[in-house]
DNA sequence: CGCGTTTGACCTGCGC
DNA sequence: GCGCAGGTCAAACGCG
């Protein structure tokens, strides 16, 4: 029997000291990384926090003292007028003093934070936020119930986005009506519709048709659609409730875009009768149009018990003539839009940017940018994203055939687009909710300075509205800017509006530029 | 045969 | 209570 020499049991022990030191050593710097890895996590969950309670600060906070929504009380005034312009405004700079109760909001504290985007997780929460579906009966009784708390807190902070959202929001109904030029008996906005009826209403020759989204058969949206009794060209198509189910990526372009209209609705209006409209330039405008007894009357199914306003938003696609100021966009929609017991005061927010205009930064980016992406919308399943789609080409050509497009042409161009181009309408989304978040956020000065993107930092990736000193330059920039420059000029003239400067820069994400990537030619996808 | 549309009947709320 | 209007239902119908 030999033993093992001392030398060797030495050596073992050596060897096995140096394991457990080196585990030791390991171990500790295994807590380090874990130490360091709970703080980031700590960190994060607290900028986390901070940011939803910013995000809700912007949602809650009352709107209407800040004049987008004005007082509801005199039923005898004529509606005040208050538009936003996303854009400098070289006309009438001056005017934008007279905003004067602004808080002056900084970057730091508001922009740098807010993201706003298309991604599935900020779509969730704008349709959470504007879940008017009359599917979830079991919350009517809470609804019913959180009417009395809502009222006296509405301002309240959230730290739980996802679960207590609802719980913020007053009880109220929203729909997001668009008009848009279309030749097609119905706008196709990705989503999938059966017709279930058919009425003429009262006022209007022209049938009204009822259709159900059956993406799912259990999805509580609707729609209407209805052309406009003056100009037969023209599709209204109203918007009810919110998808519960996932959508195509070419729907969730509407989707999101009546999310972010249903939740300027929402969270900008308290007032029992509003109206709030937005211009894109000359070419777009964007109005809500609110009325609770309208609201009774209107919104139907199993709800009647349950004390819901009903409002009403509406996507004006259709005025591309250069004479249709916001004023005549209001007059417009006095025609065309449901009848509403006594809009007391409106407002209108303009999309226009002489200087740095965002729509034609995000076109020209959108164009052949194939970043990668991590949005949920863009894992779904799509169509090539390198291929232009008709507007793409339409406007493309525009640009490079040496013309600068006409204003008419343009417009009109632009609202083809719109109308036919779930991917472009995101777009619009996305530009309708900033001004939510920053029209009820920012305040005063700043906004004459700055505008909406100052402080909202849409994180919509980089800043793309760099002028080109070149009339044309890639991908057509350049001519939608000049485009979107004499729309503003044009929009600044509307004399009864008190224009307040937007944001400058505004950016879009590649979330974005990305959807418009998706545009592909054949969209008659639904129906 | 399945699916979507059409269309008249029906329901509900509102105003008179 | 009645009539009107908006909205929905569901049987009949048409199409692929």
């Amino acid at each position: 029997m030999s033993s093992p020499s001392n030398p060797e049991i030495e050596e073992k022990r050596v060897t096995q000291e140096d394991k457990v030191k080196s585990a030791k050593t390991e171990m500790g710097e295994v807590k380090e990384e874990n130490e360091r890895l709970k703080k980031t996590l700590e960190r994060v969950e607290k900028d986390y926090q901070s940011l939803q309670l910013r995000f809700f600060d912007i949602l809650h906070k009352d709107v209407p003292k800040k004049g987008v929504v004005t007082s509801h009380d005199d039923q005898s005034e004529e509606p005040e007028f208050v538009s936003l312009c996303l854009g400098r405004s070289p006309t009438e700079p001056k005017k934008e003093a007279r905003i004067a109760d602004f808080d002056k909001p900084t970057e730091e504290n508001v922009g740098p934070n807010l993201t706003l985007g298309l991604d599935s997780k900020h779509l969730l929460e704008m349709e959470i936020v504007s879940d008017l579906s009359p599917m979830n009966s079991s919350e009517e009784p809470k609804e019913t119930e959180r009417e009395g708390t809502l009222s006296t807190s509405q301002s309240a902070k959230v730290i739980n986005v996802n679960t207590d959202i609802s719980d913020q929001m007053p009880a109220k109904r929203a729909r997001v009506s668009v008009r848009a030029r279309c030749d097609t008996p119905t706008m196709n906005d990705g989503c999938q519709w059966r017709k279930y009826g058919q009425k003429i209403a009262k006022g209007n020759p022209c049938p009204r048709a009822y259709y159900r989204c059956t993406v799912a058969p259990t999805c509580p949206v609707r729609k209407q659609v209805q052309r406009c009794s003056q100009d037969l060209s023209i599709l209204i198509t109203t918007y009810e409730g919110t998808h519960n189910h996932p959508l195509p990526v070419s729907a969730t372009a509407m989707a999101s875009t009546t999310s972010a209209a249903a939740s300027m609705l929402l969270s900008g209006s308290s007032t029992s009768s509003s109206h709030i409209s937005a211009s894109f330039g000359n070419g777009l405008s964007f109005s809500e149009q609110f009325s609770e007894s309208r609201a009774k009357q209107i919104f139907s199914p199993s709800n009647h018990a349950s004390p819901h306003v009903f409002s009403t938003i509406t996507l004006d696609l259709t005025s591309s003539a250069p004479s249709s100021s916001s004023t005549q966009f209001h007059r417009g929609l006095t025609s065309t839009m449901a009848p509403v017991s006594n809009p007391r005061s409106s407002a209108s927010l303009s999309f226009c940017s002489p200087e740095h205009n965002f729509i034609p930064s995000i076109w020209g980016k959108g164009f052949h940018d194939n970043a990668t992406t991590t949005t949920a919308i863009d894992k779904v399943p799509t169509r090539p994203i390198t291929q232009p789609n008709n507007f793409q080409q339409h406007f493309y050509q525009q640009c490079t055939t040496n013309q600068t497009p006409s204003r008419e042409a343009l417009a009109e161009t632009i609202t083809k687009a719109i109308s036919t181009d779930p991917s472009f309408r995101s777009v619009i989304a996305a530009a309708v909710s900033s001004i939510v978040e920053r029209g009820s956020n920012v305040d005063k000065q700043e906004v004459t300075e700055y505008g909406l993107g100052s402080g909202l930092n849409l994180k919509l990736g980089e800043h793309l509205q760099l002028a080109s000193p070149s009339p044309l330059n890639q991908n057509g920039k350049g001519c939608l800017t000049g485009y979107f420059k004499s729309l503003a000029s044009k929009t600044s003239e509307a004399g009864n509006f008190i224009l307040l400067q937007p944001p400058l820069p505004f950016s879009f994400s590649k979330n974005v530029t990305n959807q418009i990537n998706r545009y592909v030619p054949e969209m008659n996808t639904h129906h």
